[in-house]
DNA sequence: TAAAAATACTCCATAGGTATTTTAT
DNA sequence: ATAAAATACCTATGGAGTATTTTTA
């Protein structure tokens, strides 16, 4: 039995005549005939009743008839689906997204996904860096978006880097730290110190960098007073109150960015992490568009 | 896509090698690897990564490898169902009986399905010789037991003759004109008079040869006073009260026959009709098996 | 170095085509 | 006499085997 040979026997089914039923399916009419006969062989049953020059389905053929049908319909859908599926437009992605990557790409991932490919099925995972690279490695999840800095490096990864983000200090339009930039004037991290300090989890790098820029005291686990991971209710308190958030600069682009000496210079690098030697999943490319659109540094700031 | 090709590909993600699946599909290895890149090929997309000398299930395979799983289920399902339907296991049977075969057939019919095959759908219509015979040109039936006589001979059916069945007259053990019958003394008609009549609806044809006979009081639509379709119902009757049965000898084989002068003399020839030149449904064997199990008139009878 | 997959080649079974015969209208 | 299916015969493609190379653990 081969679904070339269930073809066949719908298509003469259908057509009613071997001759008609040939020219259908692209054959001659002997062809067809024994293709027929083949089947018919092998099920040890007629399927059709020659009757002069009509044919005829037997109760047999009757009976197989629809059952053929189903399996041609299901493996046709079964071919459909793996285009759909190479073509993003089916299936399910597994994502995991580092803190900072998180919260700047679940919201546009999931708009994305729920305008542009209906049909997929998007599951995203939000964890510490380890923990989402063990689950790549056990095949829970298909890539990571994180902080490359973050991420250990290992031989079994692969690391697609995308963009390097600029951290940096931000307070609302109006806040008094802002009126004290005047001109080109740049602040001391100790004129911070009165204001409350919000900011996602920080990595141990950036920590490290802070303490190194401006001393102990700018310990992101000691100064920072408002920690939440998800930065759009972040930015929404600094926005309506004093707090100086220390995030990804175009996390929040409408804030206005403070100037301090010395400058910041932490960035983070936000990298497409998957399996190296693995065939990754073609889902992923609408994962790098969205990346791109959304991890673009800004023109360096006028003011 | 070839079923042969899925069953390749399911046999080396269960097996995990080439060389394993392999020898489970009875192949060598680099006959199943190139059946795997043929439908790699086909598909577009890789089904497995090679890594190192083992091999992993892509995204892609993930997510096709229960699909193809089904697909060859459902196949085999097919099949199966096919040996099964030409062996008389499942699939559906109409069958047309008339009123006399209908009395005699129905219940064993219905009981050796029920019994022996129980996957197979039995559909039983009763009804007249002309409107069954129509049904069966419709291919609204598989075949026919009907009393051939009551059939008009047509050249596109096709009547298999099968048991000539003895018509007679019976009442219970001990009834007054059982023991009227002392020795070998014959009854007239006349003497039946005094007692209801009961009997199936009877062909014309039996109604011809009763007149015929035995003048026209014993015209069935005028003697007849119980008449009822259920044999068994009617037999109930005679053998609780006086009323004497016409019908089928063996339809009663418990009650007493009526020698009458001149004898009765009449039969029905029952018959397995089928359309001529079409392939007959599988399980008319059963109906034929059931057919020479109960419709077989006993050895002559001793008083 | 060994084990596994891929490649190269050879072969043949089978599916398909052409020509012809058979059959039924 | 004609139209349709079956049969006979031939061809070629694709699937399978053997031998070999490549790759990686």
């Amino acid at each position: 039995m081969t679904l070339v040979q269930l073809k066949h026997f719908v298509a003469l089914a259908e057509a009613g005549s071997f001759s008609k039923a040939a020219t259908r399916v692209f054959l001659t009419q002997p062809a067809l005939s024994r293709s027929i006969q083949a089947l018919e062989d092998e099920w040890g049953a007629r399927l059709f009743d020659r009757v002069g020059r009509r044919i005829e389905l037997t109760p047999y053929g009757l009976e197989m008839l629809p059952r053929a049908q189903r399996l041609l319909s299901d493996a046709q859908e079964l071919q459909r689906t793996g285009r759909e599926f190479t073509s993003a437009e089916a299936g399910a992605l597994r994502i995991g997204l580092g803190s900072g990557p998180g919260a700047m790409l679940m919201a546009p991932l999931l708009l994305t996904m729920a305008r542009e490919h209906p049909q997929l099925h998007l599951d995203i995972a939000r964890s510490g860096t380890e923990l989402l690279a063990q689950a790549l490695r056990e095949r829970r999840l298909d890539a990571l978006v994180v902080d490359a800095r973050s991420l250990r490096p290992a031989s079994d990864l692969k690391t697609e880097f995308h963009h390097e983000m600029r951290g940096a200090f931000m307070v609302r339009r109006g806040h008094p730290l802002a009126k004290r930039m005047a001109g080109t004037r740049a602040l001391a991290f100790h004129e911070l110190a009165p204001y409350p300090i919000a900011s996602t989890p920080l990595s141990d790098e950036v920590a490290r960098i802070m303490v190194e820029r401006y001393g102990p005291q700018a310990n992101p686990s000691e100064c920072v007073t408002l920690r939440c991971e998800e930065i759009s209710s972040l930015v929404e308190v600094v926005e309506h109150s004093d707090a100086v958030l220390v995030a990804i600069r175009q996390a929040a682009p409408k804030l206005v960015e403070l100037r301090l000496r010395p400058a910041l210079q932490a960035t983070a690098r936000f990298g497409l992490v998957t399996l190296a030697d693995r065939t990754e999943h073609p889902a992923l490319a609408v994962v790098r568009r969205v990346m791109q659109d959304r991890l673009r540094d800004p023109p360096p700031q006028e003011h």
